[in-house]
This record gives structure tokens, C-alpha cells and sequence, in this order.
RNA sequence: CGGGGCGUGGCGCAGUCUGGUAGCGCACCUGUUUUGGGUACAGGGGGUCGUAGGUUCGAAUCCUGCCGCCCCGACCA
């Protein structure tokens, strides 16, 4: 993308409601714009990242062996009255009436309509297991929405749920989407840790929630700095091994790490005083096994070998992505703006063409932009008739890992300056050497997209 | 919802106390100049001062209602 040619409204100075970094840098690198409390639109750049990560979410949970599907913003309040939370929900949820008087609601989650189709298109235990997803906008009317997307009223988020026969298999179900979760937030650049927490309203008696740590989060944690050490790494895993899933639950859950709802101090004491921690983190997903809490008040059943129905185990599983986008930020960025993770950059490479409209530059940035794009690598080339600074400083604002810059200074010894935003240091190299060393830093990420998703187990397909 | 604060060009703000017909910086447009970390100069466009009503010869400014937004708290992916 040239930038001349792009829709990147950069602000200079910070709009006065931002208040956290995230927010903050949001607004000025022209990604999101306010439409009222709580409710964004999603301005070019931010929206490229959305896009991220929603398909590393898409690609993991297929991995997984989870299936994709879309379901509706707008739901009818009668199947909510069949399971009873029409209303318990409360305030939180956005009752709508259409013109024929109907009671409507925007959906704040999704465990009655994906019910509702299961119990009407599955019959059978060999139908099962069954892993349904969706990544849909849903809507919630917080008290108090704040810190831009990362507590808006509406968001962007995965949910997942999942039909066994038995708790058995729900239970390695939920091992799976732990595992599923690792690899996901891992490819994000950011170390998620899973804490035991509370079921909360959708209730459940395992539960994990992922947390980001950071100082701007809003739960209060309490862990063992052990688990800070653990990574997933690129390691192999057969999602349908009972046994790989468990040991990597084992793995990751074995050491003390709870939210303040399920924090015990006399557990805690345990950990030697050394390891212990206490922070704050960003909660950027939660995964639930809740049995037959919603499968039994709304028959969802199927015949078992023995030709009686059985009410199926069902678990959930949430990602907020559009809160993601905040809570890399908060965790990846420094003062002069954000610093992508090369797993989520909206543009793999920044060009800065220092002397727009001199031949020699011009031509030189031309034949970058065109070979980058010709491995496959999106860049994003400065190509204003601006000053130096100027452009410097729109690059590191909004964050781009990996910066080129050509100058008719370093024309002359024929070599480009490629630069991190990460550490800030440069090298001067030849231009085909530049792309070269990107082309490598980026191969792993491109490897983890070509592999190919686990054999499904249904006729389903992801377009 | 309780407590606090704020609405003045796209963004950041001054002006409000003490009424006299709107200003500064950034951004934007034109020209010249400059370009290796947010160039300099000159000229220019853009605001019914959130909104409705009231007081007054006269309201951004005083009074009343309403709307919106932000911060603290209870609640949440």
C-alpha cells in the first residue's frame, strides 16, 4: 500500500477521553473513531488488524478441529425465555421491538441459538463430538464502558461451543480448546496465562480465564512466577489424543494461578514467597465445561447406543478479539507508539523514500515495494512528499516491526538502512539483502498459516 | 445508577467569574523555501460556541430544562 494512496488519519495530539496507552495510541494512529460510548467504528488500519486476528483465531480453532459457522446479531427473545435468562440478563442486554411488536434482542452470547440448531439437526451420539464456532459482533450494555475497544459496549468475539456424550469427552474437549488457546495467543506475540476463575452467570465447575498481564488490567491476579517460563512453542500436538491435551493442561495449570474471584491465600502460601506474584492482567478469553446446564432445560438430547435420549455435556469458549487489539498494544508498545508483533502487523514492512520525486530514490523504492509484495509480504511505502522526521515519526506510531529507508545518501554506496521498531537499531545493507532478512523473519509466521488444518470430522467446510 | 468533571472549526485548548457579537497552536489549502528524526516564511478556507427555552438593547459568557461525552465506584469477553 502506498501511503499516499491509503486512509491513515494520524493524529498529532491526543484526543482528551483516551486514558490508558492502548486507547491513546489507537485514536492517533488512526485505527479506531468513537461513534458513541462504548461503540467504535473501525478506521482502515485497526480494521487490518482485526482481520489478524480473527484469522489466526479462525485457523487455530480448525486446527483444532473446530467448526466455523455464523450466527445473528439479532435474536428473537422467545428462546431466551425457554431457558429463563431473558430475564435474569438484566440491563446488560439490548431488548429491541420490531414492527410487528416482537420482542428482539442484540445477542450479548450465543448458548441459546446454538442449542436451538443442535437440538434441531442432531439426533444421534455418533453425530458427536461436535465443536461449533463463530467470530460475531455481540453487543453488551456495560454500566460503564471505557478504554476504548478493551471495554466496549459492542465487541468482536470468538465463541465456541461444544457437544459430548459424556463428561469424559467434554472434558477433553475443554483440554483441547486450552491448547487451541495457547498456540492462538502465542502467535499473537503475547503470553496469555490461564488462572482458574469463576463461572460466573454462564456457571460451570471448570473454568479457566487467559490473562494478559498488564498494568492497565482490570482483574487482580495472583500466580507463581514459574508459569511465566512456559511456552507452547511450535511443538506438535494430535488434538484428538486424550492423553497430549491433558498433559499439556497438566503443564499449564499445575502451578498457582487464580484470579481474585477464586484467589485462596492459604493455597497461595504454598509457593515459595520468592515466586509468588501478585499483578494485573487483561482478560482476552475464558473456556468453560458446564455439563447439561443448558442442554437439559432445552432437550437437547441424543439417542445413546441404547436408544434412550441423553442429555448432552456441553462446555463454551470465548476470545475477545476486538479486545485483543487493545491488550497487544498494551503490552507491546513504548513512547513513541506501538510496536506490532510479527504475528499480527497490519503491514509486514514500512518504506521511507526520504527524497520523494528524486529518480534514483523513487526507482529504488519502486523495485522494494514491488519485491516484497512479490513474496507475498505486505508493505506500506511512505511515499508523501514529506519531511524525514514526519515520516519517521508516523512510523513508529503506528508500530510497523520492520522499516526500510532509502536516502540518496545511502543510494550513492548502493545500501538501504533497515531498521527495528522493536530495539530501534539499523544496518545498512544492500536493498535485496533487506528483503532477504525480512523475507526470513516472517517465514515462521507464514509456516504456521500453510498448516493444514486436522482432518474434520463432519461434511462441513471452511470457504 | 451514586459521586465528580467537561461540551467553543478535524485534534488540543484560551475566552465564561466581571455580557459588547470568537481567538491561539496543530492539521488543512496556495505559493516560495526546505528535506538524513515532526523545516521556515507569507497568504488563505473552515466554528448558528452541544441543544431548547428564558433574562437583557445585546448572551460562548447569566438562569432553567434536556442531550452527549469523560473520570471514580458496583458489573463484565
Amino acid at each position: 500500500m502506498r501511503l499516499s494512496r491509503y486512509f491513515l488519519p494520524v493524529l498529532k495530539e491526543t484526543p482528551s477521553e483516551a486514558q490508558i496507552a492502548s486507547h491513546r495510541l489507537m485514536l492517533r494512529a488512526g485505527m479506531i473513531k468513537q461513534a458513541s460510548a462504548g461503540i467504535y467504528s473501525w478506521l482502515p488500519l485497526g480494521f487490518k488488524v482485526l482481520r489478524k486476528l480473527e484469522n489466526i483465531v479462525h485457523q487455530e480453532q480448525m486446527r483444532a478441529g473446530h467448526i466455523p459457522m455464523l450466527m445473528p446479531t439479532i435474536q428473537s427473545a422467545d428462546l431466551w425465555r425457554e431457558s429463563g435468562r431473558y430475564d435474569d440478563y438484566g440491563e446488560e442486554m439490548l431488548r429491541i421491538r420490531d414492527r410487528h411488536d416482537r420482542d428482539m434482542l442484540y445477542g450479548p452470547t450465543n448458548e441459546e441459538l446454538i442449542t436451538d440448531i443442535f437440538r434441531a439437526h442432531v439426533g444421534s451420539y455418533k453425530d458427536l463430538p461436535l465443536t461449533l464456532y463463530h467470530i460475531q459482533w455481540k453487543f453488551r450494555d456495560e454500566i460503564r464502558p471505557r478504554f476504548g475497544v478493551m471495554r466496549g459496549r459492542e465487541f468482536f468475539m470468538k465463541d465456541g461451543y461444544n457437544f459430548d456424550l459424556t463428561k469424559e469427552d467434554a472434558l477433553h474437549s475443554y483440554n483441547r480448546h486450552l491448547v487451541s488457546y495457547l498456540r492462538t495467543y502465542e502467535r499473537m506475540g503475547l503470553q496469555a496465562i490461564p488462572m482458574r476463575a469463576d463461572g460466573g452467570p454462564i456457571g460451570g465447575d471448570y473454568t479457566h480465564e487467559f490473562l494478559v498481564l498488564a498494568d492497565t488490567g482490570e482483574s487482580e491476579v495472583f500466580y507463581d512466577s514459574e508459569i511465566t517460563d512456559l511456552r507452547f512453542g511450535e511443538r506438535e500436538i494430535d488434538y484428538d489424543s486424550v492423553e497430549q491435551c491433558q498433559a499439556v493442561l497438566e503443564e499449564f495449570t499445575s502451578r498457582y494461578a487464580r484470579t481474585d474471584e477464586t484467589h485462596d491465600e492459604a493455597i497461595f502460601n504454598e509457593v515459595p514467597e520468592a515466586r509468588r506474584r501478585s499483578a494485573r492482567g487483561i482478560e482476552v478469553g475464558q473456556i468453560f465445561y458446564f455439563g447439561t446446564k443448558y442442554s437439559e432445560p432445552m432437550d437437547a438430547t441424543v439417542q445413546g447406543p441404547d436408544g434412550k435420549p441423553v442429555p448432552v455435556h456441553m462446555g463454551s469458549h470465548g476470545i475477545g478479539v476486538s479486545r485483543l487489539v487493545g491488550a497487544i498494544i498494551e503490552a507491546s508498545h513504548d513512547d513513541h507508539g506501538i510496536i506490532w508483533p510479527e504475528g499480527v502487523t497490519p503491514f509486514h514492512a514500512g518504506i521511507v523514500n526520504l527524497k520523494q520525486g528524486d529518480a534514483e530514490a523513487d526507482a529504488a523504492c519502486d523495485a522494494l515495494y514491488a519485491s516484497l509484495t512479490a513474496l507475498g509480504l505486505e508493505p506500506l511505502y511512505d511515499d508523501r512528499d514529506e519531511r524525514a522526521g514526519g515520516k519517521f515519526a508516523t512510523m513508529d506510531l503506528i508500530g510497523l516491526p520492520w522499516r526500510i529507508t532509502v536516502g540518496p545518501r545511502g543510494l550513492k554506496n548502493g545500501v538501504v538502512e533497515l531498521t527495528s521498531r522493536k530495539t530501534g537499531e539499523s544496518e545498512e545493507m544492500p536493498p535485496e539483502k533487506a528483503i532477504e532478512k525480512i523475507a526470513e523473519i516472517y517465514a515462521p509466521h507464514h509456516r504456521m498459516v500453510a498448516v493444514e488444518p486436522m482432518v474434520q470430522r463432519s461434511f462441513h467446510t471452511w470457504l
